[in-house]
DNA sequence: ACGGGTGATGAATCGCCTT
DNA sequence: CAAGGCGATTCATCACCCG
């Protein structure tokens, strides 16, 4: 996505709609980067359906602590006991459940998907309920803690993460975002992979109020965001999430150059997630732009190699061992003997396999003997493409 | 527990019932260190209720493959493919589950915990299950696999942890077997966090036939199965593991001195799991003792330190900051003013705290000056009783 | 014996586009 | 819409062979 096109989506959404739960408006485009102010299932009955990109969740967690909880010392924990997690029992937090993520699942376009955070109390009711509703799990995280609190009774193991469920739409949803490579660049050139090391949300990154309380229980750190964010959406794409809290999302929503749409109850949350997100400064957009892949390339006909001379026709290619050989034909097909075929096929048939990829496989003699993959010619002809493009 | 008490138990028990699956014996015991053949339902139908110190499962995972995967080197990935994965829908795998849970809460001690595992395709639905049936979860632990299997296509996160569920029967069990602080010392002196990092089964550990073949497509490593029961069970305790396999628990168990109780629907997969676990060879007592803690310490009172002379009746007690002090009665409380009460009521009070541990709070001149817990003298207390003992 | 190279493998819901 | 072609995709560990 050009940055362009972020820009005029974002000049297009400072409506700042306000809403009281009533499902009072209807627009073509969900707004962007507002908070709307009321239950969240009625504000999303208000969206377009298929209108956002990528869904973040972190909803009620549904703690179940039966007294009061103190630390060695007798402090008393500042436990979560807030009005908003309270439930009567599991049928009534599933059905709180199934409300929220059917409504949410209506307004998430066909490649969207969601990221859903909980823990032990509550995340295999939200995994089943995902499940029953037609989401496809792709993935659970878990985001390790670098420093969570200590069980202090010591009658259990330090609840030392948290886990979040990533999901697309339904099974059929093939071509949703995930950016592979430049994860993997940014992970020493290793596969990104299901746990994550984060610390919790603590310091100047905590929202606290003039007296020094923390302004929301669970506010979550800003970089667990990002990943969820640089994994999973681009430049643009709007990222909604219905439990806005602290405004966490929207904070890194704006940073990373993604639209927010943020759902929330209680308007002190509201007042102070708005505060909050209006001193972020954006990254520069060649800071955020995406890297091009190579699945995003463009494609390359082996015969336009041929025809424009970096392949000579009669040429003959080998594999990186000189097990295998083939001549290139005039029209760009390999041929094996009398067999006839395109790199792939040629390449797949040498070796008795099924599938090959013939741009890594087949390879020529470079300068002084040594051999090259013709991918490496590939590269090439897509540069003077680009040149000529200018 | 005595090591007199184990031996006992592991005497009486090598009975080898050889069941088909219906409820065909019934005895005051339940079988120790056998394999059942059948189905789980049934076999546990047959033993009887509140009989098992702790339960280990690792059911079926109902994964749902769409298509044959391959490496990029076109290799074909060994999957899992077996009958017993093979589930209608949601619907029959529920069912599947609540049916084995039930049985197996039946057959728990009323302190006994539950161990199950799975991965994201199934761990949801197992976990709110368990809730529904009104097991207590303590805590979800998490196996982070050193070497995963990669994602060969670059589509997701790789998939490099199992979830494990930690439950007790039912909310009110509070006295659950719970090594805290042997799994701490074991553990640089840290809480034993909720992740763990562990490799699959590999190497000479994995079973396989004659012709280098897996004997059990998911077999655990043995490491897994060791921190569970080191956790969570005592020497002499029986464990039981529905879903048998290979035997992975039988041989931990085995080689800690706990006794376990195997069922296996499948005759080949029971019949490698007698077999490996008749050539382990179990730990000396003195390795698997459990070692004591503070909680099982016997209880000291301080008027018996006063009666035994380790206080000296009228000594002057004070915090390790001397802000404090109080004298000691003869009849083992302490007075602070007027004020009388325990070690730690009257720590409390000192403090204006709701609570203190008077044992390490108040301190004693120790020789030349220096403070010293009331606690060293307790330390002491207890090495006489012991010596006593003998 | 030791080291390097090659090959095998593990609970996995693992494409997209054009015709 | 189903079928087929293009072409993108792996990490840690262990076993084995060879020099």
């Amino acid at each position: 996505m050009s940055s362009a096109r972020v820009g005029a989506i974002r000049s297009q959404s400072q409506l700042k709609v306000t809403s009281t739960g009533s499902s009072s408006f209807r627009s073509p485009h969900a707004p962007r980067n507002s908070v709307l102010l009321g239950d969240n299932v009625p504000l999303m009955a208000g969206l377009p359906a298929e209108s956002v990109d990528l869904v973040f969740a972190d909803p009620p967690y549904n703690l179940q602590l039966a007294n009061a909880l103190t630390r060695p010392d007798q402090s008393r924990v500042d436990a979560v006991d807030d009005d908003w997690d309270k439930f009567a029992d599991f049928s009534a937090y599933d059905s709180f459940t199934r409300d929220w993520l059917a409504a949410a699942r209506r307004v998430m376009k066909p490649n969207a998907t969601i990221f859903v955070i909980g823990s032990y109390h509550n995340i295999f009711r939200v995994g089943a309920m995902m499940q029953d509703l037609g989401f496809w799990i792709l993935n659970d995280i878990v985001w390790r803690k670098t420093n969570p609190m200590p069980n202090f009774r010591g009658r259990r193991f330090t609840n030392a993460h948290e886990t979040l469920i990533w999901a697309a739409r339904d099974s059929s949803c093939r071509s949703y975002t995930f950016h592979y490579e430049a994860l993997k660049a940014g992970n020493e050139d290793c596969q990104m992979r299901s746990d994550w090391l984060l610390p919790i949300c603590t310091g100047g990154e905590r929202l606290k109020d003039a007296a020094g309380r923390k302004t929301h229980p669970t506010q979550k750190p800003e970089a667990l965001l990002a990943r969820v964010m640089l994994a999973a959406s681009n430049p643009g794409d709007l990222v909604l999430d219905p439990f806005f809290g602290s405004g966490t999302t929207g904070a890194v929503a704006k940073r990373l150059g993604r639209d927010y749409l943020g759902l929330e109850r209680d308007p002190a949350y509201a007042a102070a997630a708005r505060e909050r997100i209006a001193a972020i400064e954006p990254l520069p957009d060649e800071a955020i732009a995406a890297a091009p892949t190579k699945r995003s390339a463009p494609r390359i006909a082996f015969a336009s190699l041929v025809e424009s001379g970096l392949v000579a026709a009669g040429a003959m290619l080998t594999d990186l061992h000189g097990r295998h050989r083939a001549m290139v034909r005039p029209d760009g097909a390999l041929a094996l003997g009398q067999i006839v075929g395109s790199i792939h096929k040629i390449g797949a048939l040498a070796q008795g396999l099924p599938a090959c990829n013939g741009w890594t496989f087949w390879h020529f003699e470079s300068g002084g003997g040594a051999l090259a993959p013709i991918d490496d010619l590939r590269t090439i002809a897509r540069a003077s493409l680009a040149a000529a493009a200018e």
